[in-house]
DNA sequence: TCTGGGGTCCTAGGACCC
DNA sequence: TCTGGGGTCCTAGGACCC
């Protein structure tokens, strides 16, 4: 049996934590560069507001709505995940954490009635960190979540299902013919695992609600689509077939792409721009005690503007697998002179680390004439400054000096403080 | 008329997730 | 003026090997 916890709305309600203000009003996060609208409150989703829906369009379609828009503050979201993470692990013995709001709790082996239990955790989250969360419980992962849709869809839309199921919903806890009335009352789309494209094709055949996935043959499921659809279709008839991992794995790959707050067309900044995502992904690289294989290197325009568009990538193969920033860094700018092409106005660009491995793997090697000193304390040193000090204290002078200036730096003109994080942005309460 | 069988590795692209 | 970032897994096709 597992239980899924997630934080409605998760990066507006982190933002609400601080600013009671901001309750009851329309409320959007962007993503970076003040690009999409990346987390709607309530009242955003009620004027229309769709998830990745483009915020210069929004502010065009709905130019009365008095939506208040914010920069994402990813400092600030995750310092509240993981506060939100260790509430929620009491509710079971073992806990996945799936993503920045959600986790999965395996519930083997708890006594007394579940859905108690989880309306004690949701209340001791909203007390303390006040975030609300819906819970979701099923026999697998799939059911879950699906749970969980169901508890949030009745909180926020009364009358979708019964009143009983809101904020927390056992599905197991149902009877039979409750349950295939829930199923048949939710669209197809809303599990876990069915995206837009399958959807379509799935209602090409007929199958439209959830009921209607349940009773699809897995073999049928598996011919037609893929083994990642039968997968989903055992795990809504009740036989879990995705792993609980109750440890993070370690990631394959480490990327840090960003767009541009405006257009580029120099080679310079785009060396600036690929330095400061090579030491960017070096962090996250060493952060798992991995190193790294391959550097991919790309580079593209617009696609969403007229004109010349470009768009490249290049692998760079490092000498041996490292962890080093200097020769990441390298292999970065190495990558980015591969690819430029002048007379382009570069939009985005991005550094990916790929082929990783453990970083305690060493295969034995000659001591060859340029094999640079062991540069493992120097990196070290310099994570522990950089963590220290702030992003950045320490840097490769590749990646430019002019701080916020650099003409590659994104746009985040509504960002609010670091609250939890920062010791001159702590919120002062006066007596 | 008629041209094997089995395997690996790499890349690109699709689909999905949050 | 203006459209995010970071992942995973699967599949197909090509090159290459014996």
């Amino acid at each position: 049996m597992y239980a899924l916890v997630d934080g409605n709305n998760f990066y507006v309600s982190c933002e609400r934590a601080f600013r009671p203000s901001l309750k009851n009003r329309p409320v959007v996060v962007l993503s970076n560069n003040d690009g999409c609208a990346i987390s709607r409150s309530n009242e955003a989703k009620a004027l229309g507001v769709a998830m990745g829906a483009p915020w210069h369009l929004v502010k065009q379609k709905l130019p009365d709505a008095d939506i208040v828009a914010l920069s994402a503050n990813f400092t600030l979201y995750g310092d509240m995940s993981n506060r939100l993470m260790s509430i929620a692990a009491g509710l079971g013995p073992e806990q996945e954490i799936y993503s920045i709001d959600e986790c999965f709790v395996g519930l083997d082996g708890v006594r007394g009635d579940l859905v108690d239990r989880a309306q004690r955790v949701r209340e001791r989250i909203l007390q303390w960190i006040g975030i609300p969360c819906g819970i979701g419980i099923g026999t697998t992962k799939t059911l879950a979540k699906l749970a969980n849709h169901i508890a949030k869809s009745a909180d926020r839309r009364p009358g979708s299902y019964p009143i009983e199921l809101a904020r927390v919903c056992n599905l197991a806890a149902l009877a039979p013919g409750q349950l295939t009335e829930m199923l048949a009352a939710t669209d197809v789309r809303e599990v876990w695992g069915v995206g837009p494209k399958n959807a379509e094709k799935l209602r090409a055949l007929g199958i439209t609600t959830v009921a209607d996935l349940v009773r699809m043959d897995p073999v049928m499921a598996r011919m037609k689509f893929s083994v990642m659809l039968e997968r989903t279709v055992r795990e809504l008839q009740g036989m879990p077939c995705i792993a609980f991992e109750d440890a993070p794995a370690a990631k394959k790959e480490i990327a840090c792409t960003r767009s541009f707050g405006r257009a580029i067309t120099d080679l310079p900044p785009l060396i600036e721009a690929v330095t400061e995502f090579a030491l960017r992904a070096g962090e996250k690289l060493r952060r798992q005690g991995s190193v790294a294989g391959n550097v991919l290197t790309f580079v593209h325009t617009s696609p969403h503007k007229v004109g010349p568009q470009y768009s490249k990538a290049v692998t760079m193969p490092l000498r041996r697998p490292t962890a080093d920033s200097g020769d990441l860094v390298n292999a970065a700018i190495r990558g980015i002179r591969t690819v430029y092409r002048p007379g382009f106005k570069m939009a985005k660009a991005g550094v990916m680390l790929l082929d990783l491995q453990p970083g305690d793997v060493h295969q034995a090697e000659l001591p060859l004439g340029d094999s640079a000193a062991d540069r493992g304390p120097l990196m070290a040193t310099m994570d522990k400054l950089n963590q220290r000090y702030g992003k950045g204290a320490l840097i490769l002078a590749s990646a430019g000096t002019a701080g916020e200036q650099r003409a590659w730096s994104m746009r985040q003109e509504m960002r609010t403080p670091h609250y939890t994080t920062q010791w001159q942005d702590m919120p002062v309460a006066f007596a």
